[in-house]
DNA sequence: ATGTTC
């Protein structure tokens, strides 16, 4: 029988589509659908769809796409989530995996990232000759000439076309909404990973045999060394989340809007309260753009001095998975919500960065520690998700569940430790990052396979994880 | 996720 990778589900407030094989849908806990449910009841709401990768967060699930008319539409930060502008990026070295094969080299690279990228709980980052305001208002166009170098791609153009955003515009004035405590406290962060799921991996690409076309002509070749970045805004997101919650829930009092949720937030577009934090929100996004721009830089410094000047470390892509902004779909002018949500065009589409027009984008999918990672592309059919596929693998257990349910052992097992194939942690205790496990997570080739099933994006290439970076908290 | 949470 075949199987079937896509449902509507109606609800009392309304349909919501989700996107997910079979055991993946049988498994999802009832409290997605009353999360579902409550996010429904905003008003004007023209499509809400969960991905496979779908779990409970704070007012709205992780794996969730909302859209509404430009028209008429809401925005809702509970929807975004307090780290605005979280996502992905991936750098292509000149490097074969066998050039990495000797532990002792990867324990090596970790070290020397760490030189670069500090990894300390409250770390301070590199870059204080940046300033904060240029970043947070102009985006990669903020940063000076030196962050931007040249040959940064594969076609030796600079890095600016190869994402999904260089710059959000917005308007300077809601800037003062945030405090001088926040301000020196995102300067000094700025270049840092944080911590919880965010990393920087050293992987080993296998390129899928049916798309082998587009892998090469992005740059990818079997067995190359690729770095994948996963990390946000920082501080300066969650501040932008906070500052402007009680504005929010002061307009939805005003207005006697509301749900079934107290803790989901949402304002109608045009009103001013919704201005200041759309505006406020694409300051995070372009904070967290440049962020994992110098987090890469960073590691390209660390490279440089592992593997001599010759180290290349070109941009594939970078994009989000946490936002919201204004998109055209078939001539329709949408304001699309993404929460754990990945935006992933098809091959044609006008909205595909320029190098990217003939090939589609790359949509970058993190795995859990100790699992593969995915390069994908857009597929035509996409189009019935408003071309969002899934963030990542997903979480099956909280912090705390997986603390008390995994051991130290299975942990170490799934990480390879004490073989030639180990997966190298820069954090000297496993125990420090446990919950971080991936029995803490689902099994990310189920969910790719159900993005593929529902004819949403393809396979480009597996990444495999070699080394990993992450912050201690 | 987050310098959390007085």
């Amino acid at each position: 029988m075949k199987e079937n990778y896509s449902r509507q589900v109606q609800l009392p407030s309304g349909v919501v589509h989700v996107y997910a094989g079979s055991e993946l849908f049988n498994a999802l806990d009832y409290q997605v659908f009353q999360m579902a449910n409550n996010n429904l009841q905003i008003p004007n709401q023209v499509y809400m769809s969960y991905t496979p990768d779908v779990h409970v967060g704070v007012g709205t699930c992780i794996g969730t796409t909302a859209v509404w008319n430009m028209h008429n539409g809401y925005v809702s930060p509970s929807i975004v989530g307090s780290d605005i502008g979280c996502g992905m990026r991936v750098h292509m070295t000149n490097l074969h995996k066998d050039e990495l094969k000797e532990v002792k080299l990867r324990r090596k690279l970790v070290k020397t990232i760490e030189k670069y990228l500090p990894v300390e709980d409250h770390a301070r980052g590199h870059f204080s000759d940046i300033r904060l305001e240029h970043i947070v208002t102009k985006g990669l166009h903020g940063l000076p000439k030196k962050y931007i170098p040249d040959g940064y791609t594969p076609r030796k153009a600079t890095s600016l076309t190869h994402v999904e955003s260089s710059k959000f515009s917005m308007d300077e004035n809601a800037l003062n909404r945030l405090s001088s405590q926040v301000w020196h406290r995102s300067h000094r962060q700025l270049g840092t990973l944080g911590n919880g799921n965010h990393f920087a991996e050293i992987q080993s690409i296998e390129i899928a045999e049916e798309n082998r076309e587009v892998a090469e002509a992005w740059g990818l070749f079997d067995g190359q060394v690729v770095i994948m970045i996963h990390s946000g805004s920082r501080a300066w997101g969650g501040s932008v989340s906070q500052t402007c919650s009680s504005d929010m829930l002061k307009v939805m009092r005003m207005n006697g809007l509301g749900t079934a949720d107290p803790k989901l937030l949402f304002a109608p577009l045009e009103h001013s309260a919704a201005q200041t934090y759309v505006n406020l929100m694409y300051s995070a996004l372009n904070y967290a753009v440049v962020n994992r721009h110098l987090i890469a830089y960073a590691i390209r410094e660390a490279g440089k001095d592992v593997f001599g000047s010759k180290f290349e470390m070109t941009t594939l892509y970078d994009l989000m998975h946490n936002y919201a902004w204004e998109e055209k779909h078939e001539g329709q002018s949408y304001f699309v919500h993404r929460k754990g949500a990945t935006r992933s065009l098809p091959p044609g589409h006008p909205d595909n960065p320029q190098p990217y027009l003939t090939t589609g984008h790359p949509a970058l999918i993190p795995g859990s520690m100790g699992t593969a990672s995915y390069i994908m592309v857009g597929a035509t059919d996409g189009k019935a998700n408003f071309h969002s596929i899934c963030h990542g693998a997903g979480r099956i257990r909280s912090r705390s569940a997986t603390k008390r349910l995994i051991t130290l052992n299975e942990f170490a097992s799934s990480m390879r430790v004490g073989t030639d194939e180990e997966i190298v942690v820069n954090q000297r205790s496993l125990e420090s990052i446990l919950d971080e496990s991936p029995q803490a997570y689902k099994d990310v080739d189920q969910i790719i396979e159900s993005v593929v099933g529902a004819g949403l994006a393809k396979v480009v290439a597996k990444c495999k994880p070699m080394a990993t970076v992450k912050g201690a908290k």
